[in-house]
DNA sequence: CATATACTTAGCCGCATGGATAAGTATCAA
DNA sequence: TTGATACTTATCCATGCGGCTAAGTATATG
């Protein structure tokens, strides 16, 4: 059993983490190995590896071993589908107008108070 | 102390549930109160507002009381900040061949195999 | 062949998360 | 003023997460 059935919430948890956003910062501009990508980062490198995981089940990077070296790289597809959800949202926010209810029962909420 | 240092933390934190996002996206079309947001989760009513709360936390909602009644509406401005985190990363992919190195050694990789 | 390198596997730990129930409070409706 | 409504607060529980160490494996390098 998965824990994650849509992957948008294994793309979001992935995101949600600073160690994992500097990585794929470092991966958009060029693949690098892990032990370059564990350089900046103040942990064991089996913590660090659990990082790449979840990158990797997120579909955010790919990685393949070469004799000792495993290289990562970064994977845009799925950063296009969590930017596809954004915009989503953003044009039926922006179309709210679109019938005076809506208008309405906004312009009354903003005359309240917590 | 706060668990998120980074706004993003908590930010995509809060979008990786499908609880939360569906809640994102009803209140995207217009703010509802509580118990019109909870009807269609199949969860108790203090579950629940553990999830407005993480919303809230984040800054994606806010909420104000009127009676009895807590009516949450969405708030475009933490939103417009993931989505300038991802705009950076697209942007900087997309010149990810500037210079001849990145490409040979992207070429390099590709014949490779896991 | 021996040693260093670059992970990998296994297991442990404390805290956070996402769910639950039970009981409390404040407001509105009859 | 009684009762229903809409949360709120308190507490509990199982699981997941992010860190650790210790030890193992496989591949260069001298």
């Amino acid at each position: 059993m998965d824990k994650y059935q849509e992957p948008l919430d294994s793309l979001f948890h992935a995101l949600a983490d600073p160690t994992r956003r500097a990585v794929v910062q470092r991966l958009v501009e060029g693949p690098a190995p892990v032990k370059e990508l564990a350089a900046p980062h103040d942990m064991a490198l089996p913590s660090f590896m659990k990082h790449i995981s979840v990158l990797e089940d997120a579909g955010l990077i790919t990685s393949q071993k070469q004799g000792r070296v495993r290289t990562c790289r970064f994977n845009p597809e799925k950063l296009a589908a969590a930017e596809k959800w954004f915009e989503q949202q953003r044009a039926i926010w922006a179309s709210r107008f679109d019938n005076l209810d809506n208008l309405l029962t906004t312009l009354q909420g903003e005359t309240d108070e917590t």
